[in-house]
DNA sequence: GAGCACGTTGAGAACGGTAACACTCACGAA
DNA sequence: TTCGTGAGTGTTACCGTTCTCAACGTGCTC
C-alpha cells in the first residue's frame, strides 16, 4: 500500500480511502491511485484490515459431520449468498450434536474472528450451546423446529433464538392430508430421530391432521434419518396388513420402507402408498417415483444469511426473528387411492374428510 | 497480551514465547505467564498473528456447488483432518468448473490469506486454473484421474499436479471383471460426463477389461452424474434385449438405470445385472440392493490434507506426488449370473475368462 | 581473571491496514 | 473583511502479534 501511495504521489491514507470508496476523494486522484494499484497489482491484506477493524468478513458455519441431504444443500445456499455479500465462509463440523463439541466449534470459529455464525442441523442442544457464544457474536440457527415448544421432548430451549426453518408441521400436514384425501382410512408414520425437533414437528403435523380428520392415530416408530432405519421400520409396517399408507419423515427413510414393502410382497402404490419428505434430487427415480414434500434448501440458506446479516448489523440484542419457509407437496407415483377393501381387518373408522378426491 | 505480560511481570515478548512453546523460557516464568493467561481469560488474536507471520492457519477448499455424494463426503474428511492439524477450512464454491470461476475462487481464498488450497471435483480445467494460483500458494487436487493422460479427451493438463484420487480405472476393472466372472458375455456401460477425468478413467478400465477378456466392447452412452441421466441411458439399454449386464459410472446413474429397466419389464438381477460406483450410504437399499464399487472418501480427504501439508512445508516446488487409493467391490443383490440363453442374438463370443464363478 | 558460549529476558521495530484528527483550501454568508 | 463550513488530503497513533537484536547473568574453559 505504501508503494501504491508513493507511485500515485499521495499518502497511504488516501489510498485507503480509494479502496474503501470513501466519497471525499477527487475523481482525478482516485484514478491516479487506481492506476497505481493496477500497475503494482496491489491487493489489500485482509489480515491487517481485520486487525484494525475487528471485522474479518468471514462467517462461520457449524455443520454436522454426516452427509444428510438437507444440511449439504444449505451449505451451498449459504455460501453463495455469503459470497454475494462479500463474505467468505469457514466451516467447523461436529461429530455429534452435543453441547461440548458445539461449544468447541463455536470457540474455534470465534478464535478465527468470524463476524457471525450459522448453525446447521440444530437439535435443541446445539441452540443452547449457541446461546453461550462469546458476547457480541451473532448467531443464527437454520433448520430445527423453531421456538415452538414440542409437547414431547421437554428439551426445547426456553429462550427464543433467531432461526430460519421450513415449516415442518405444515409439510407433514400436506403429506398426511394428501394420503387421507386419496381415501386412506389412516396414515402410518415412519419418523426420524425422536430428539430432533424437525422430526418432532413432522410427527406433530401428522398426528394433528389425523386427529382433525377423526382418523385413528397409529403408534409412531422412529430411527435415524437413513434408509437402514427406514428398512427396519418398513419391515414392521409391512407385517401389518391394515397399513395402506405410510408417511416417512424423509426420503431416505422412504427408500428403506419401499424396499421392506417390496420384500414383503406388498406393492407400492397398489397395496401401500408411501410419501417422503425432502425431495432429494433422485427421489423421482425411486421405484416407484416418490411422492414427497419439497423443501427449498437453497432458499433456506439465503434466508439464513440474510437474517444473520441483520443481526450482525445491530450489535446489541435485537428481537430474535423466526423466519419460516413453506414447503410444498410433489405428487408422484408412490401414492394412490387404496384398493377397494384393501384395509382388511381395519379397526380404522372411515374418517369424515376421507372423500377420495385426488389432491392437486 | 500486554495485560497478561503486566500481570505476570514479564515483557510481551516472553508471553509470546510461552504461547509458542519456545524452549528457552524458565519453567517458573512459564507457569506465571500461564496463570496470568488463565486468570485474564486471554486468547491470542489470530488476525494479528497472521499479519506478523503471513500464516493464517486456514485452508481453502474449492468445491462444486452441487450435491454430489463424493465431494460432500470429502469435505468432511478434509475438515476433520484439518482440525486435527490445527487448521480451519474455508470453502469457496463454483457454479461450474470452468477456468474463470475457479480462478476467482482461488483469488478469493488467496485474498483471505489461506495457507493452501484443496480443490475437490476437478475436471482438467480446474487443474489448469490451479496452476495459475499466486506463487507460493500450495494447491492439491482431490478426485480426478491424475496425471495419466486419457486417450480420448485431449484436454488433460500437461504438467503434473499433486493429486489424491481413487484408482477409478481399477474400480471399473473390478466391476467389469465381477460381471464377466458371473458369466455375462459382455458388459454395457452407462458413463458419467465425458469431460470428467473420473468418468473417462472408468470408461477406460471397463473397456480394457472387456478387451483383455476378448469380449465385445459395446458403445458407451454418457450423461450427468444423476439418476435422470441414468434413466435416459437405461431406457436405451432396456430396449436392447442382448444387454444382460450394465456397469454404471456411479450409484445415482445406477438408480436411474434400475428404474428404466423395471419400467421396461426387465428384472434385476434375473434379466439384467447392474453394478454402480461410489457406495453411497443408501445404495444397499435400492431395489434391488446395489452391487457397487466402494470408495473411501473420508480417507481420500485425509490423504489430501496430508499431501497439502507436505507441499506447504516445502515452499519451493516439490515433486508433485500422486496419491492413489484403491477401491473395493461390494457385491449385493443387483448382480447375478445371466439366465441360461438370455443373451439371445448375442454376437458376443464366449470370452476366455468367463467361467461363471461367483466373485468374493 | 579474562573470554566465551548459552540460556533467559526485554526493547523496539516490523506486519499492512484503519481511525482520529489536523490542516489547507475554496466558497458563501454575515 | 471575517468567519464558518465542508471537501480533499496528510500525520500520527493504534490494532496484537512475531522478529531481530541487544543485554544480562551464569558457568565453563583457558
Amino acid at each position: 500500500m505504501r508503494d501504491v501511495a508513493k507511485l500515485a504521489g499521495v499518502s497511504h491514507q488516501t489510498v485507503s480511502r480509494v479502496i474503501n470508496e470513501h466519497p471525499n476523494v477527487r475523481a482525478e486522484t482516485r484514478e491516479r491511485v487506481l492506476a497505481a494499484m493496477r500497475s503494482l497489482n496491489y491487493r489489500r491484506n485482509l489480515a491487517a484490515r481485520t486487525l484494525a477493524t475487528r471485522e474479518s468478513h468471514t462467517l462461520g458455519i457449524i455443520g454436522f459431520e454426516t452427509t444428510l441431504f438437507g444440511p449439504e444443500s444449505m451449505l451451498y445456499g449459504i455460501e453463495s449468498a455469503a459470497r454475494a455479500a462479500g463474505y467468505l465462509v469457514s466451516v467447523a463440523t461436529v461429530r455429534d450434536l452435543e453441547h461440548r463439541p458445539v461449544l468447541e466449534a463455536v470457540d474455534r470459529l470465534a478464535q478465527h474472528d468470524v463476524d457471525g455464525i450459522i448453525a446447521i442441523a440444530p437439535k435443541a442442544s446445539v441452540i443452547t450451546a449457541l446461546t453461550h457464544a462469546p458476547g457480541g457474536l451473532a448467531c443464527v440457527a437454520v433448520g430445527g423446529a423453531g421456538p415452538i415448544a414440542s409437547p414431547h421432548g421437554g428439551s426445547t430451549p426456553e429462550e427464543p433464538f433467531p432461526t430460519v426453518r421450513v415449516d415442518n408441521a405444515a409439510g407433514a400436514r400436506l403429506a398426511t392430508r394428501h394420503l387421507l384425501d386419496l381415501g386412506h382410512a389412516t396414515v402410518h408414520h415412519a419418523a426420524g430421530p425422536p430428539d430432533w425437533p424437525e422430526s418432532q414437528a413432522r410427527v406433530e403435523g401428522w398426528r394433528e391432521t389425523l386427529y382433525a380428520a377423526g382418523a385413528v392415530v397409529p403408534p409412531v416408530t422412529s430411527g435415524w434419518w437413513d434408509a437402514a432405519a427406514g428398512y427396519e421400520q418398513g419391515r414392521r409396517l409391512a407385517a401389518d396388513h391394515s397399513v395402506t399408507a405410510v408417511f416417512c419423515s424423509n426420503d431416505r427413510i422412504a427408500l428403506g420402507v419401499l424396499r421392506a414393502l417390496q420384500e414383503a410382497g406388498r406393492r407400492v402404490p397398489e397395496d401401500v402408498s408411501v410419501v417422503g419428505f425432502d425431495d432429494m434430487p433422485d427421489s423421482g427415480f425411486f421405484l416407484p417415483p416418490l411422492t414427497t414434500v419439497h423443501q427449498d434448501f437453497a432458499e433456506l440458506g439465503r434466508r439464513a444469511l440474510a437474517l444473520l446479516l441483520r443481526h450482525m448489523g445491530r450489535p446489541g440484542d435485537a428481537p430474535p426473528e423466526d423466519v419460516v419457509v413453506a414447503p410444498s407437496l410433489v405428487p408422484r407415483a408412490s401414492s394412490a387411492p387404496p384398493r377397494a377393501g384393501s384395509a382388511l381387518p381395519g379397526s380404522a373408522p372411515p374418517g369424515p374428510g376421507s372423500a377420495p378426491t385426488r389432491s392437486s
